[in-house]
DNA sequence: CTGAAAGCGCTAACAG
DNA sequence: CTGTTAGCGCTTTCAG
């Protein structure tokens, strides 16, 4: 692995030259050519390592996600990708399994190893801590759910309205008795989710009390949604559809439903966010549509900006959701 | 951001003594509880690029794969963070895209950061090339995909057996006209699992010409899968079950089955690999049990040895799959 | 436009 | 067991 120096010496000028020709400093064209040149023969590349100790700062940026096996937070991680690759920006990609402490460590790393900035879907509201980042100057975007009080910019989904609105739907279809399945307490989106849920349903005409049981709390994975959705079907006057807050709780859901012998869609189901491999699924399911790549592509954005050392005023970018009907929901009459 | 020397000052001691009682080198306990104290006090954390550059080492190891929404892949990726994070390396996860291009880069960036190694799913066998990193001393493991010639150690899965054995099962099952739909030409897990399913249907008196006339390669991804299987299904006399060589591929079958009208197990079908929500298919799928995980383990595994400097002779570690039959290759006479 | 020199923060000999 | 010292490879003043 051939240094700076050794260019240098092989083209008969200083390192500082070497180095300008590699940053862009003025160095005339003749030399420039030359060391090129010898750095071609010589296989030379910068070593970022030293560079990072020298500039204290990296060309890598963190991307903490909660779940590396949801569709979701890979379409989000390929849209960082995408964006990120086209300014030289490397991306490091952490699974923090739903996990603060886990979360927590590589939120360390990020700092130790001196990463540009940081993009986090954090795995908790309350607990998900980024106020070391802060506190040393490191750019951080929080991506699809909003930690509490934290001073950071921020791309979101607008699930509260998309909530609201499929709920409505199933209500508009016929159902009678719509049951609620969302995350974690803790979480902002599980949050908003609910809140949507439950404005749609007390403008159908629903008692606080009765939203509340037919309420399930899980935790966005696909065991989750189907513990939950058992429990419903075995309250004592079932609800007659569900609005499921995530995609993985969704096919749990539906999997109870399958065992149950109960049908879509004289039970309705409706998803926020896409299943994946839906086309496996009969019948077609209704969804709410999230924009996950250009989440992460309006977070890389975000926080490119804030490493090229922009201070506007911290943002906050929402972005819509799409309510897509199938026939999962076509009505309780089974049309 | 407080340094090394920062702590030294204030606990009185030298920048040596703290680094040791960071890295357990040999420092009287009253001194390394001081220097713990004072430490924690000031918010200290090494930073791991001084130190990465002092070293000539790097405590994060690079992750290639070739698709990130290929739920085999995250499977091995936990494997190898699981089995790295006992051992405090962190993991870089590289989607190429099963483009060589791409791979390309990702390996250059590990070079210029200083990896402490790669552990890669080659995106082609033939055109993947690790010489660089090879020569320069960076270790390198091959998993699950065996680039040609190229001297690293690797982990594999029994691909061949596995296919031979699951085509069998196929025939045993009273499948006339078994087919197969496996990957791009250019990948050794391809070419292994075509092998296998052609030493089963030889073995079942099945001639060269017609095995070639029933073969498809496709791309690993859905819709490859689902223009194969239609293709498959367009043939004068049309087969009566098909050996798709991976998991994504079937779903695309699947799909092009259900469009075409014809169920299983009339018509049989097997995917080499689990089916990402197979609990959503029906009739359940007989599928070959890919140890993804565990991949991912012994891969970490025989990285970190060589990280640690060990100069073993090359190895290579296989994997045992398992078949698991379930209705879906119940038998053509769909008992 | 170019070179010399001074570190970034850390670790590894080497002496003590 | 502890401190001193000399860099790892690079960038960035500061002179020239």
């Amino acid at each position: 692995m051939s240094t700076i120096s050794d260019v240098a010496r092989a083209a008969g000028v200083s390192p500082a030259t070497v180095s300008r020709v590699f940053n862009g400093g003025r160095v005339s064209p003749e030399r420039t050519e030359r060391v090129r040149q010898v750095a071609a023969e010589l296989g030379f590349s910068p070593n970022r390592v030293a560079r990072s100790l020298r500039t204290q700062r990296a060309s890598v940026i963190g991307l903490m996600i909660p779940d590396i096996e949801n569709p979701f937070f890979t379409a989000l991680a390929r849209g960082v990708e995408d964006a990120s690759q086209r300014t030289n920006l490397s991306v490091v990609l952490c699974n923090t399994d739903e996990d603060v402490e886990k979360e927590a460590r590589y939120l360390d790393i990020a700092l130790a190893e001196q990463m540009a900035g940081v993009i986090v879907a954090a795995a908790s509201r309350r607990r998900s801590d980024f106020s070391a980042l802060a506190e040393r100057g490191m750019p951080v975007v929080a991506v699809d759910r909003r930690p509490r009080a934290a001073m950071v910019d921020a791309v979101m989904v607008d699930n509260q309205h998309g909530s609201d609105e499929a709920t409505a739907h199933l209500v508009d279809r016929g159902y009678q008795r719509v049951a609620c399945i969302t995350g974690p307490a803790g979480a902002s989106t599980s949050e908003e989710r609910l809140a949507g849920y439950r404005a749609a349903m007390r403008e159908a005409g629903a008692a606080d009390e009765w939203i509340r049981a037919y309420t399930r709390h899980a935790d966005f994975r696909v065991e989750g949604g189907r513990t939950a959705m058992e429990e419903l079907l075995a309250l004592p006057e079932p609800p007659d559809a569900v609005f499921v807050a995530n995609n993985l709780m969704t096919v749990g859901a539906l999997q109870a439903l399958r065992v149950a012998g109960v049908e879509p869609p004289s039970f309705g189901i409706l998803s926020f966010g896409d299943v994946p491999w839906a086309s496996l699924v009969r019948p077609p399911l209704t969804t709410v549509q999230l924009p996950a790549y250009d989440l992460g592509v309006a977070a890389a954005a975000l926080l490119q900006e804030r490493i090229a050392g922009s201070d506007k005023p911290l943002q906050t970018v929402v972005l819509r959701t799409a309510l897509r009907p199938r026939a999962s929901t076509a009505g309780p009459e089974g049309e």
